[in-house]
DNA sequence: TTGCTGATTATG
DNA sequence: ATAATCAGCAAT
């Protein structure tokens, strides 16, 4: 099944809806990324979890911080932040501006992985396969030079990322399945996260 | 200033 | 099951 078709671009306005609206609408969707060789890389987002307002394990639980400022920013942002010391995660800001309201990509599924993009992908026992390459949300980003250097930056055409939509026929014809996050200690029992029926590049848990 | 924690990953 | 590795945050 090939899921990477001609897309239309997603805009602000669609992503200005709380995060659980938003992140199993995202799930089939394409995140284009322009590497910093002017490259262009299109994948399909196969897993997607939520964090809003009121919810524990969001980052802006507690207070605004200098960290999580860009969750209270205009939907169409892209929150970055560095994690365990040495990966970074990818989310979408949405909702209202001011409503701290985020996707949390997990995982993507490249169609093809050109040769110079094998040197952003660490040598290790076994070669990877292709469907497992972008499989985690710290694997994504070091896949497509996501770092906090993209924190706060604004998606779109011409930019260093964008969305897009699939077509209507795919997307009603996705298998999304709805489960809770993993990888938090609280929140647990909420059912935001979203991903792809049968699909290898999601998280075995 | 110290100490602990974490929306992870690769290896044993 | 655990090491790697560090910014953020709460407590001191």
């Amino acid at each position: 099944m090939n899921l990477i078709q001609t897309n239309e671009i997603i805009n602000n306005t669609w992503l200005e809806r709380p995060s659980p609206e938003v992140a199993p609408d995202l799930v089939g969707c394409t995140l284009v990324r322009r590497m910093s060789n002017d490259q262009i890389i299109r994948s399909t987002i196969v897993e997607t979890e939520a964090y809003a307002p009121g919810d524990p394990a969001c980052h802006a639980y507690r207070s605004r911080t200098p960290r999580n400022a860009v969750m209270f920013g205009p939907p169409g942002m892209s929150y970055v932040y560095l994690i365990y010391g040495m990966y970074h995660c990818l989310n979408i800001v949405t909702d209202a501006d001011g409503v701290p309201s985020v996707v949390l990509i997990r995982a993507l599924q490249l169609e093809s992985v050109p040769d110079w993009l094998w040197e952003y992908i660490p040598k290790q026992k076994s070669k990877p396969k292709i469907s497992r390459l972008a499989a985690g949300p710290g694997k994504l980003c070091r896949l497509l030079d996501i770092d906090l250097s993209l924190n706060g930056s604004p998606l779109g055409v011409g930019r260093p990322m964008w969305l897009e939509h699939p077509t209507r026929q795919l997307q009603e014809d996705l298998q999304i399945v709805q489960k809770t996050r993993i990888g938090i200690r609280k929140g647990t029992e909420l059912p935001w996260r979203w991903y792809l029926a049968n699909c290898d590049a999601v998280s075995k848990t």
